[in-house]
DNA sequence: TGTACATCAGTGAACGCGCGTTCACTGATGTAC
DNA sequence: TGTACATCAGTGAACGCGCGTTCACTGATGTAC
């Protein structure tokens, strides 16, 4: 039945376990395409142990999703990092993080929908939102932000502008995603359309 | 167990045991939120019928899901419809049409989300989408060349932006609903910036 | 008007399944003496 | 260097649950004669 069979840890190894089976799962939600096929017993089938070995590891079930939330909130926010500063200019910065934001989306499409298209109930209802959740939003708002200071944008309001633009690059990548059938633009395009029309982009020509 | 008791219906009107079905499914979803709380037990226990009985009307759990999406479709439509006729001028149906999009997604949240965030499997991969699905957008796109044709856009391609209009839409929309901890801006105020910036509203002060 | 009967709407019991979780356990590994 | 033992990593069997679906059925309703 097992496909993989794994070689015990030997003592004071069994943490590699933990990373095993948070790669495990991570794996079996970006095949299989949705939060509910990641099992218990599918992440134990995955990793080559058996169910109860998991409890080591992870209170519960829930758990092992909210570690695949965390590692991929890490990931995505160190992907747009990258981009924005590999850019040279404010305007560089803020196409480069939109554009890692939907390339992300793109290759990740499973990992991308856990992190924004969850309703988020491991924190208080009513509360503020966890800084890993909108360190994005924040680099885009400093990026815009900085092509207003620079003179290259014309918003006055770097904050809703920065909603307006977040809200249409995460329309796109799930829209675009779920419907494949339906007549896209270019991604390309796209960015130009939303980063120049609600950025306030001053043309420069 | 079961609280309500359904009277048996007389004969030849079997059909609205499947009327009722439908409600109870779409009730159900609405409650709990989730596409999988609609489970065939579940629509059997809330319209207050065993649960083979759904067998009569509906050839099996994914008829009934199926169900749900194409009445919550038409009512969308209607909504959206509506809205954009009761305007008067191509800028006030383009606004009342985003608007009523909104407005649908922020009262009926978990019906927006199976009619937008589900992945479209009912249809063949990679032909067209339903016109069903589309009725809206085309709505959309109508509305903005009427703009266009009147002087008040400055659009050079309705299509493109009419999906960055939709994209933006649905992304506050969707974000809006999972999000409640964001410091969200006023939906009027989002709706302007979407418009204005994306439709390239020519401003006539 | 009465009655036998076909039809219709819906039921109760049962099935096999995969799930999350618990429990007592096993056997290899390292360590104290 | 040898050995008894504690610890650690992980297992197998079992539990109760809700699920989708099948099956043989029941009993009320309308209809033909």
């Amino acid at each position: 039945m097992r496909e993989v069979l794994r070689e015990r840890n030997r003592r004071g190894e069994g943490g590699k376990l933990w990373a095993d089976i948070l790669a495990g799962a991570t794996e079996l939600l970006e095949q299989t395409g949705s939060e509910e096929a990641v099992t218990l017993r599918a992440v134990a089938r995955q990793v080559g142990i058996s169910a109860p070995s998991i409890y080591t590891h992870f209170a519960d079930r829930e758990a092992i999703i909210e570690a695949i939330v965390n590692s991929a909130f890490a990931d995505f926010n160190a992907a747009i990092d990258a981009a924005v500063e590999a850019g040279s200019g404010p305007l560089e910065h803020l196409r480069g993080g939109c554009a890692a934001y939907l390339l992300f989306a793109a290759e990740r499409p499973n990992r991308y929908k856990l992190l924004f298209e969850r309703q988020m109930l491991d924190y208080a209802e009513d509360g503020p939102v966890p800084a890993i959740r909108t360190e994005s939003f924040q680099s885009l708002v400093k990026s815009l932000q900085d092509c207003i200071d620079a003179g290259i944008s014309a918003s006055t309001d770097a904050h809703v502008d920065s909603v307006a633009i977040w809200v249409a690059l995460h329309g796109y990548a799930t829209l675009r995603a779920n419907m494949t059938g339906f007549p896209w633009p270019d991604t390309d395009a796209m960015l130009d359309r939303i980063i120049d029309g609600l950025a306030q982009i001053i043309s420069h020509d």
